[in-house]
DNA sequence: ATACATACC
DNA sequence: TACTGGTATGTAT
């Protein structure tokens, strides 16, 4: 749906103006002309928001467009996302240029450029195979998104008719709209004045849009009332945000479906079980049983699909009123993209076997994949690659493409199971290992915007704050952190950054400290830059906390085999793209399931850890195909699994000669 | 370790 | 006139 992008004609002569400015250094590239007018027609992808939000489908984007364009050309921000766009398609021209190179060299080996393809896909197999082989066999995990969850808190407590009206949450800026706004193009990070033009055009001056101030304490006690709903299904539910939540309702299922026990008895049973961590796991066997044929119940999808529905409505009852969708799926990526097919009150299910998975991601544009945003979706499309289904066929050229992390969840995103980590919904790897901070956050940080062109002594006491503000969020939840960042924005929306580690020893809480050391960095950064130096931000972050240290040590230095020994076996029963923000946290999990789930995590890691795309680099020598076909001979000579798996993936190279 | 960019809600 | 705030992480140096 994204590939309909309405061409404007300046933007789009700039952009091939840079295409030229930007290949200039071209070599002969005859491959890469084919494809290189891609990257310009959809420079507004960029810079304009996508209707491509639950609720927004089949509105008439061309005009949503056009407004948005028109209100906001010429304008500082615009200016900006235009520098952004060229920064892209810079980036786009050189993948280009590195695609037309590599061509260009195998065809002098070869005499058909693009066969080193084939080869890659072919050294793919035995990655792929790894990945769908482990990949989980139920469909229990639940991702639960509330509907425009601001906004419809807001509504509960107003006069009904309101829900009829355009309207959202937030003045200057928009950060949730009803599904009347939404028609009309108006979204969250909307700027207010924007959206009230959007509505009062498109709606010819009968309507207007209502702006209603954000009341965070009242989601915050409606967010607690959620979970505590869902938290019946799954004790160990991660919530993500205020409005979202990833459960697996894999123990519950078995005991309710396949046990036929009542729900209350299934809670209790639950929630006494999660308390405790995995050393107990005897007392999880009396609790539940030993029966093997339990384990393995097949309890049908759609009686699971009916748990979720109740669920769903009993989050309905428990918040007076508000509804939520929902998405039931093998993973946790399967189940956050279909938790949106259905929006509003709706929810999806998508069957485990590799046939449903891929039906049902693989007609999905490439944008859908948490993890994947405008920029990714930009430098996709330059190169034909629109839906995931294009990504699975370009699964060579992808792996030739981008550095080995992108790579790896690229490739994982097109066979429908990611958990990688470019996705910040990704777990965490400290589950078990950490000791001393509970919570896993990795900074803290404030930031406030302001009218630019603030008097110097303005500046520095909007500085001292936002330290101070900053200081007592940490001084509440008591961290005290070694590294501090100051963030500027300049009113052209440039960002500056600057960071300082303290000496060993010395930590960060107190306000007076971090005024210090932030007043001294903003000077240095007034200094170093040239021309006027007219800020419309100022942001303080801590980060490196006390008591992280040995932790991040430790788990360096744990090899895998020690990590499902050690570790419970959550994330790999959970297959998990879990989260980990703040009040819920994941401790256990019914220990029936532990033999397959560390199969799965070995298999799982040992992918994880094989650098797929070393095979396409240069420099490993592994570009040729006869060198392909070689390791191919070799591999299939053994009993052994295949070559890549056992390989460190530092040293790919050393593979032919240790076969 | 630092600077900047991308992504998510 | 006018385009957020908080957190995490990838990439390059």
């Amino acid at each position: 749906d994204s590939g309909s992008v309405v061409p404007y004609p300046s933007l789009v002569a700039q952009s091939e103006s840079t295409q030229r400015n930007t290949s200039k250094s071209g070599s002969a590239s005859t491959a890469a002309m084919g494809t290189s007018s891609s990257s310009s027609s959809s420079a507004s992808a960029l810079i304009i928001s996508a209707c491509d939000k639950a609720g927004m489908e089949g509105i008439d984007r061309t005009r949503v467009d056009e407004i948005i364009m028109r209100e906001s050309a010429g304008s500082v921000y615009m200016k900006q996302q235009q520098k952004r766009d060229q920064n892209v398609n810079v980036k786009i021209d050189e993948l280009k240029q590195k695609l037309a190179a590599k061509d260009y060299s195998m065809a002098s080996i070869n005499s058909n450029a693009t066969s080193w393809r084939r080869a890659g896909e072919h050294a793919l197999e035995p990655i792929i195979d790894e990945l769908v082989q482990s990949r989980p066999r139920r469909s229990t995990c639940v991702v639960v998104d509330m509907d425009g969850f601001y906004i419809s808190c807001e509504l509960l407590s107003r006069p009904p008719e309101l829900g009829n009206l355009p309207c959202c949450v937030g003045g200057n800026m928009i950060t949730t709209s009803n599904y009347v706004a939404r028609r009309y193009g108006v979204r969250a990070a909307m700027p207010g004045w924007i959206g009230d033009k959007l509505v009062e055009e498109l709606s010819n001056g009968k309507e207007r849009l209502i702006h209603i101030p954000s009341n965070f304490d009242l989601y915050t006690r409606k967010a607690h009332i959620i979970r505590g709903a869902l938290a019946e299904y799954d004790p160990n539910l991660r919530a993500y945000s205020l409005d979202e939540a990833y459960l697996d309702i894999g123990p519950y299922v078995d005991l309710r479906v396949g046990r036929g026990w009542s729900h209350e008895r299934v809670v209790a049973t639950l929630a006494s079980t999660s308390k405790h961590s995995c050393e107990d796991k005897e007392h999880v066997d009396e609790e539940v049983g030993n029966e093997e044929e339990f384990i393995h119940c097949n309890v049908d999808i759609s009686a699971i699909a009916a748990v979720v529905k109740e669920m769903r409505e009993k989050v309905k009852v428990a918040t007076g009123g508000l509804t939520c969708s929902a998405g039931l799926a093998s993973n946790f990526m399967l189940a956050k993209i279909a938790s949106d097919q259905n929006k509003p009150n709706g929810q999806k299910v998508v069957g485990p076997s590799h046939k449903e998975v891929l039906e049902f991601v693989h007609p999905l544009s490439v944008r859908k994949v948490p993890g994947i945003g405008r920029v990714m979706e930009k430098m996709l499309n330059a190169f034909d690659i629109h839906i995931v289904h294009d990504l699975y066929k370009e699964r060579a050229l992808v792996q030739f493409l981008f550095k080995p992390a992108s790579a790896r969840f690229l490739l994982r995103a097109s066979l429908g199971w990611s958990n990688d980590s470019l996705d910040p919904s990704a777990p965490e790897d400290d589950e078990v290992g950490s000791s001393s901070s509970a919570s896993g956050q990795k900074g803290i940080s404030k930031e406030r915007t302001f009218s630019a062109g603030k008097s110097w002594e303005e500046l520095n006491s909007k500085l001292e704050d936002v330290c101070r503000s900053l200081s007592q969020s940490m001084v509440e939840k008591n961290i005290k952190a070694h590294t501090i960042t100051l963030k500027v924005k300049l009113h052209t929306f440039d960002v500056i950054t600057r960071a300082k580690t303290m000496p060993r020893g010395i930590v960060l809480q107190n306000a007076d400290q971090m005024i210090v050391e932030m007043t001294e960095m903003l000077l240095n950064v007034k200094r170093q830059h040239k021309g006027t130096f007219s800020v419309r931000l100022l942001g303080v972050r801590c980060s490196n906390f006390q008591g992280d240290e040995e932790r991040s040590q430790d788990s360096g230095q744990m090899d895998i085999s020690k990590f499902i020994s050690t570790c419970s076996p959550i994330r790999a029963s959970h297959n998990s793209l879990v989260h980990s923000t703040g009040t819920t946290k994941m401790t256990s999990r019914i220990e029936k399931k532990v033999d397959f789930a560390q199969k799965g995590a070995q298999t799982d890691a040992q992918v994880k850890n094989t650098d797929i795309s070393s095979f396409f680099s240069k420099e490993k020598g592994w570009n040729k195909v006869e060198e392909f076909e070689t390791a191919q001979v070799l591999d299939s000579g053994t009993n052994s699994t295949h070559a890549l798996h056992s390989v460190d993936p530092g040293n790919v190279s050393s593979v032919p000669a240790s076969r």
